[in-house]
DNA sequence: GACATCGTTCAGGCAACTTTGAACGGTGGT
DNA sequence: ACCACCGTTCAAAGTTGCCTGAACGATGTC
């Protein structure tokens, strides 16, 4: 009978090659950006990593032979993309446990308000960020992508976005996509983007629990935006 | 600015570090039998993983020096315990995608009836064991252990288990712990055993949704069971 | 058809990890 | 005080994984 350590348990097996895969800077962050934001091709991964090409390319290979990622070829193109939804799960409990034990690891490091809300481009990061796209998710306001081509779309059940002050209606989705999943780079989870991230924040600055820092990225959270944004936005909590 | 991939990024360094632990067998189990079961003193993990200790004392150093573990002294004994109670869900999403993603991996594969409900001593393992305790901890039957010393306990609404026939007045406590949780071989995800593990086995076959094969430990599925089971514990699905 | 681009593969050299065996302090029992 | 036991550390050896640079096939463009 083999052992609870004999890698001819399955699972096992298939547990520990999974880990090792994610024990990586480049294809761990390959992962988080093909779960979030959907599929890519390598040139777009090479440049959004910054790295060469072949060292990439000797990563995706592994990841392929992982059965983790699939590539669909289009012409010269490469296009990745995750092989099954599950993986955006693992990613998230990866990413949560690493944001939250980072405190705990490094005695000096504080939680800084860039941490808890910044910009990203006309839309909320952080946080703030990350706690509104799972918010409004489980409500039902946003299906969910899969990180294999389906992407976020407005979901059956827009109640929580009228809650925040957004009428779905109103949202402009003839120039820009109407809602993003858009890669944290702090948090390495995704947050919402799009036509309707931004409506959004323009709604939650206009009801000032937001203000914009001059000059900086900055989201400041006002008192009443403390008062007001945990119950709103369940998942964002103040936690020290 | 640092990039994407930079280990500068600290959620990202902590996410990679992180992965690295969970990719050894022997880190990887112990770590999971910590989380389900609770603290072990390390006498009892090198005779439980069947290693040499300063085999299983240099993996232990790993994950002290990881900040996943603590360690208490105790006479002569070193208690273990997990560090952090939301590694557990790290694990638990690693466990479910390796489990799901095999299959997959492996045409050949099949699901046996062993996979799918088996005997652990005198409670249910398997996909049902598994679901057995995900759904009754969800339900508030139970509280969740947290791997440090926190054990399972009764919880506050026993209506969950009311609906699978159990009183819960009725479990024999006397002798034993009410309920455990028990880390299944096979899918790596702690199951419900104990006083209370046991009563609801012996309830389930009473009902006649499950048969005890004779000379294995195989917890046959009956008609009745496939009806009934899984509306009775939700995420105990067919599902190929 | 010539050329640039895209993606992939390969071999070398380097660094990190894992295992093993032996040795070492600390604790409890006799 | 002696001994058995528990836990930990260390260095050597073998293995594995990663990055670099060069090369190659395939595709689309001029």
């Amino acid at each position: 009978m083999a052992g609870w350590t004999d890698l001819d348990e399955p699972v096992l097996a298939s547990a520990t090659a999974l880990a090792a895969e994610l024990a990586d800077p480049i294809r761990l962050t390959t992962l988080q950006l093909l779960a979030a934001e959907g599929p890519h091709t390598m040139s777009r991964l090479v440049a959004a990593l910054e790295v060469s090409a072949p060292r990439l390319g000797n990563h995706l290979a592994r990841l392929r032979a992982a059965g983790l990622v699939d590539v669909e070829h289009a012409g010269r193109h490469a296009i990745y993309r995750i092989a099954r939804p599950g993986l955006a799960d693992v990613l998230a409990a990866l990413s949560r446990y690493a944001g939250d034990a980072l405190p705990t690891a490094r005695p000096g490091r504080e939680v800084t308000p860039d941490d808890i809300a910044h910009t990203c481009y006309d839309h909320a990061a952080g946080r703030l960020g990350v706690a509104l796209l799972g918010h409004l998710v489980e409500r039902g306001a946003l299906t969910a992508p899969d990180g294999r081509g389906e992407e976020l779309r407005l979901g059956p059940d827009a109640e929580a976005l009228v809650a925040l002050g957004v009428d779905p209606g109103e949202v402009d989705a003839s120039r820009r996509k109407p809602a993003t999943a858009c890669l944290d780079r702090i948090h390495r989870l995704p947050h919402l983007g799009g036509a309707l991230g931004a409506r959004v924040l323009d709604r939650l600055v206009e009801q000032g629990l937001l203000v914009r820092e001059e000059g900086t990225r900055v989201l400041v959270v006002t008192a009443a935006g403390w008062r007001d944004l945990p119950r709103m936005v369940p998942g964002f909590s103040p936690r020290a």
